[in-house]
DNA sequence: GAAATTAACTTGTAATTACATGTGTGATTT
DNA sequence: AAATCACACATGTAATTACAAGTTAATTTC
């Protein structure tokens, strides 16, 4: 059943997933034209007013850029969501030379006193998990994070295996959720102690310090994660 | 002459420019709903696609959220265009006690040796407009940021004033050029001599820099930042 | 009185028509 | 042969009409 439209997807989203498909697969090169408007109503069966909206879908998300009395060339930028990457001042370092490392299996705790964000009451009577890990960039310990997630309907989640899988493909493959963005706030603090046990810093050089707020699909549900980074020899990037 | 349009301003754009003027100044609060798509037709003596036309883009922007059967709500975050919002880390500090001050007037230049993002040859040959700023949050130095704008096709640009307006809204009302995204490098730093010239701070603190490139609506034209942030008091928030 | 239904809203989708405006090409003219 | 002009075609703007679908509140019914 359902030969192509199971329950209502409009044709100008059709036609937007499709185009986006060609364009990220290659079947429009980047700076190619894409068919005509009028083109596009004969292919596909539509008049120029869903065409349009497809279209400018498409250049507001940057896909395409549309010129009057020339056309729409593809642009193809893969735009990535706000999440912060990691890229070495002098020499581009893959992301093969960065291994993420836990320091400690995942733990049920209350919420830490002084939490940089405000949080609802369900979130503070469940508590949360939290997760301690470490990333290193050719050896050296660049990033230290501490991700709090709050323990509301995440059956078995102690369970799962986070050796090789980013802890965002498990909540997105086990419980479907998926980031959608978030706040964060960020410093520079003089490294401190407890830092410094992690990140092999002299006590008092700049570390930057992130406290992140990552909003997700399922309504009210955040994660939490408060990063501390030896940006000596790395920086963070971002797109957004 | 020109009664009302002065050279050919197309309607949605002047009904988006007024509705996005009244949310953020508040004529139309958080979470209230803009009047229905057919009152402001009649409103303003347009159709139900111009005014939806409107409508999309102030929702695009995330102005508003659109919500069949019920109507547009206001969400007003100004979607800080990644980062340059400024909090208080003990107070919340209202917008009306940061002051943005030019350091200098704008000015044509070079780019600078190890400007830290690859420039097209056009980028190159073309210069830039230079301007440099401070953001001043109860008397305290908070913020010292230099701003690259390709001199290209930006006519008169020196002219405009800058006193109460944005750069951004310069750009968009004039040249009608938005940021769309853009990506940004962050690292903390210690403060040297030429930081602590602006941001009363003691050499060898740590300073937030931030390197950033603000796409635009407009093919292969950036703006460039380089930010540098007094986070003792005070640290960078942003949305994504 | 409470539940179900209806009616009156709202935005979403879609086709149609018309003209304006920017771009490029090819035929005409010089 | 080169410059000019007209035409075809691209997207931009805008009005009009029609119906679909979600939301809310008043009305009706039990």
């Amino acid at each position: 059943m359902t030969p192509d439209t199971p329950p209502k997807v409009p044709q100008h989203r059709k036609l937007y997933e499709l185009l986006r498909k060609h364009i990220v697969e290659g079947v429009y090169p980047e700076g190619s034209l894409l068919p005509s408007e009028n083109e596009l109503c004969s292919l596909h069966g539509v008049t120029r007013p869903t065409v349009r909206q497809a279209l400018s879908r498409l250049a507001n998300e940057g896909y395409i850029v549309r010129h009057q009395g020339k056309g729409s060339i593809v642009k193809s930028l893969p735009k990535g969501i706000g999440i912060l990457s990691l890229q070495g001042t002098t020499t581009g370092v893959g992301t093969s030379n960065l291994i993420t490392r836990p320091l400690k299996k995942p733990y049920i705790s209350q919420w830490p006193d002084n939490f940089p964000f405000d949080l609802s009451g369900l979130e503070l009577e469940s508590g949360c998990i939290i997760l301690e890990r470490q990333r290193i960039v050719d050896g050296e310990p660049v990033l230290y994070e501490v991700t709090y997630i709050p323990n509301i309907n995440i059956p078995r989640f102690l369970q799962k295996n986070f050796e090789n899988k980013s802890l965002f493909d498990v909540m997105r493959q086990s419980y479907n959720i998926v980031v959608k963005g978030g706040r964060q706030k960020i410093m520079a603090i003089p490294a401190g102690k407890v830092i410094n046990r992690y990140l092999q810093i002299e006590q008092g050089k700049p570390i930057l310090k992130l406290d992140r707020k990552l909003e997700t699909n399922r309504p009210d549900y955040s994660f939490y994660s408060i990063i501390y980074c030896n940006t000596n020899n790395f920086y963070l990037e971002g797109s957004f």
